[in-house]
DNA sequence: TTGAAAGCGCTAACAT
DNA sequence: ATGTTAGCGCTTTCAA
């Protein structure tokens, strides 16, 4: 066996030799028609000779190659900083994925299981493989530590923030949800309106409450006369805070919950005690879980958690330049989507 | 500015020459100690010396560079080939991640968005950074075309398969799951069971069919005399098609449902006649869909889709090595997970 | 307008 | 027991 075969395994890829010997030209010129190089001048013949050969061979350049010479990879490293791996992350991951297409970029994924050990490990691991740049994602909105190893690339939080840290952050504007949210239940003529939130401790949770407050102080309505019980943004939550709504007394036209899940949870307490929604009281939704929110009877009137605007903004600043990416924090719109859930309390129709 | 200067950027990674010069040895030494290369024979005391310079400068390998060299990257690449990115493509992600971690694998994701044309152009993407092996997913369990550029590396169906390809498959075994499911019903009694099907054209829903049909035979049933309603796999179909059934006439002891998604809206719509779950009626659910079968009330009966042991496997049948690859089709089990939505018919407790 | 040649950081066969 | 050296496939300066 020749050495020239020893190398070069009967199904590999060609490569730009072959090209070359197939144009008849040297390897760089190859290179500079492909890349485009500026500042040199082929000659249109040449040119087209190259390209006929790239289309005959099915020559695609081996990025690798050109990563370990060039020090870039064509890849963006994306870190799941979580427990769970579910329908959020997915929907960051798919918004992230489509901006990368458009660069040229691909995605190396990593998920943490929410563990700071872990994530400074896969950071390494990511750079290892020459990432161009990081991604770091939350799923519940959260203060993190940025692993230090991220300082190498440009990286970008996505949910997340980190005191510390000059990395720019993408955050969705959850206390102007959670204003519009209330805001909407109030312009339909609600005037009683209790909330069941999620979690208390975490930070979505307290924008959206202060959201909730401000609307009804602009409504000139003292928040304290409001009904706001705490959960833990899971469905069953939604569910038993329904039943102890109900059990302390008068019942609000209308009812806001931490999350889509959670109002599933409340519709259903609600419908087994034979209250009809909206006819009876409305109920408001948050982050328009996918196959869920628009899904169910009546469909959720909620507010859209833009997840995958998110992780699209992530990619496009990154690729905008390391240098030139947007600092600080950027907000981004929660939009109001109404739907069935929700309807003018019957005192309102009677005013009317 | 020197040469060296150049070419080394301040704030770059030590490179193997730099970990060579500290420890005072050649750069052959270096790999061979880090690589534990086999039929090299090192003294214990230059090892030492070797890891005490990589620890002192945080010397990690570029794998790009040992990529190159190895014709490997440690890399897999997941092909999601769906329209939708949703909780299932998380779930087999987070197990095909797991075994990757273990295997000291990355992911590098993509998503064709269901076009078999993009699914070809992104495998060649991944095969342009040298991954080594492929995991092609679906998530709505389908047959599939793999595209011809696949061939070039070890490749792993997931949740789907290709007729006229070599390729193995990993499957969950659907038919099993839908007569442990019936069979799960009748053992509590039940003898007039509903089934509200997802989308009739697909392979999971006549698979999961064919497993109800077989259970109702092998209890001296009658298949013909059972409802059986198809819908589309949402939740709205499930409450439009418990409507349908309660109009219809006689109401089943139990409804099995396509899938959770379908039982919720199935909840929803019985509870809205004030049919109680489980004391009037038992709702089966499929999926286990996380954070929603368990969390709604009352909790879903349901059989588990294991979506994340599935990627786990696929990940792991990869690594065992290319040609070692398990062939033709794994069959994975849904066990079935029973909690609150069933109970024993009013009937068979008098009965009992 | 094109080609030669020096690396990018690493592995591994071969030499010492 | 360790070092030398020839690439892996590509980009890019410099020379022709």
């Amino acid at each position: 066996m020749s050495t020239d075969e020893r190398h070069r395994p009967a199904a590999s890829r060609p490569r730009r030799v072959d090209v070359a010997r197939l144009a008849g030209v040297s390897p760089a010129t190859v290179s500079f028609v492909l890349n485009q190089t500026t500042g040199q001048t082929i000659s249109d013949e040449t040119r087209q000779r190259v390209l006929q050969a790239v289309a005959e061979l099915g020559y695609r350049p081996n990025r690798a190659a050109q990563g370990l010479r060039q020090g870039r990879s064509a890849t963006i490293g994306f870190v799941n900083h979580d427990a769970d791996f579910g329908v959020f992350a997915a929907a960051s991951i798919k918004g992230a994925h489509e901006a990368c297409m458009r660069q040229g970029n691909l995605l190396l994924l990593v998920n943490t299981g929410g563990s700071n050990r872990q994530a400074a490990q896969l950071i390494v691991d990511l750079l290892d493989r020459q990432t161009d740049a990081l991604i770091f994602a939350a799923v519940g909105t959260r203060s993190v530590v940025l692993p230090d190893a991220a300082r190498r690339v440009p990286t970008i939080l996505l949910n997340c923030f980190a005191p510390h840290d000059p990395a720019p952050a993408i955050l969705p504007d959850e206390v102007r949800g959670g204003r519009e949210a209330a805001q909407a239940l109030l312009d339909l003529g609600h005037r009683d309106i209790a909330y069941l939130t999620g979690s208390a401790s975490l930070w979505a949770t307290k924008a959206r409450l202060r959201g909730f407050r401000e609307a009804l102080r602009g409504a000139g309505l003292d928040p304290r006369e409001h009904a706001v019980l705490s959960g833990n943004y899971h469905a069953d939550s939604g569910y038993e805070l329904v039943r102890k709504l109900l059990r302390r007394g008068p019942r609000p036209t209308a009812i806001m919950c931490g999350n889509d899940r959670m109002a599933v949870g409340a519709l259903l307490g609600l419908l087994e005690a034979g209250i009809r929604v909206p006819e009876d009281v409305s109920v408001m939704g948050y982050d328009d879980q996918f196959q869920l929110a628009a899904e169910i009877r009546p469909a959720l009137s909620t507010v859209r958690l833009p997840y995958d605007v998110m992780g699209r903004l992530a990619a496009e600043q990154l690729a905008a330049g390391g240098s030139a990416v947007h600092t600080g924090r950027t907000l981004v719109h929660c939009p109001l989507v109404m739907r069935d859930s929700t309807a003018a309390p019957a005192g309102a129709r009677t005013r009317a």
